[in-house]
DNA sequence: CGGGATCCGAGATGATACTG
DNA sequence: CAGTATCATCTCGGATCCCG
């Protein structure tokens, strides 16, 4: 979890600190559903890396907009999916996603 | 203005698309209120180069976000404020910074 | 004042190989 | 399957100089 000094003032900064970058948003839209495996994540992800997508999940797990459970099982299984506190950020999401679908009405 | 092939199927990424990036959220948090001059911009924004605000407008103006209003005068005067395309931004943007907020309590 | 043009480095991202 | 490790690449953003 990121400290809190670390957190800019205006809260619009500690949003894009925390979801900011290519993927994140992404990564959000897809855990929202349920949990994702890694490899079907990454699959459905499409031009992530697995670096990137690792990367990305573990800063999310750190700042607790993410869990990680391992079944501990081989071959390996490993879930990932939104805690309550990335939940939290599904409103914003969608109202950036009526954003999107908007936008694409007006410059087609 | 993006052409409509650019843009990705989902939503999301298009919305990512146009507002990814450092600045671009902050610079629209600024320019909701009233149009900004550029140097006033760049003062508030704080820690942003002049080349990185200049491709960031130019940008959000290509996008149709941003307008650009040339004075013509001397010494020289722009104004850069949100276009009605880019004012339809501002819920998503109340929405992540609702979030920030939120995150902030979580976290403290 | 409001930029444009150029150069440059760091960090983000990507590709590949390997492991338990 | 779910990574780690390594190396290559490339984009973003910063520094600097210039102009009308």
């Amino acid at each position: 979890m990121k400290a809190k000094e670390e957190l800019p003032e205006c809260p619009v900064a500690t949003a894009v600190a925390l979801i900011g970058g290519k993927w994140k948003l992404l990564i959000i839209r897809n855990l929202r559903v349920r949990p994702w495996r890694f490899n079907e994540l990454r699959r459905d992800l499409e031009g992530i890396s697995q670096k990137v997508l690792t990367d990305s999940l573990r800063q999310m797990e750190d700042d607790g907009l993410v869990f990680r459970h391992d079944y501990g099982e081989n071959p390996p299984r490993v879930e990932y999916g939104l805690t309550e506190l990335g939940r939290q950020m599904i409103p914003a999401m969608d109202s950036l996603a009526d954003f999107g679908a908007y936008y694409k009405t007006i410059v087609s």
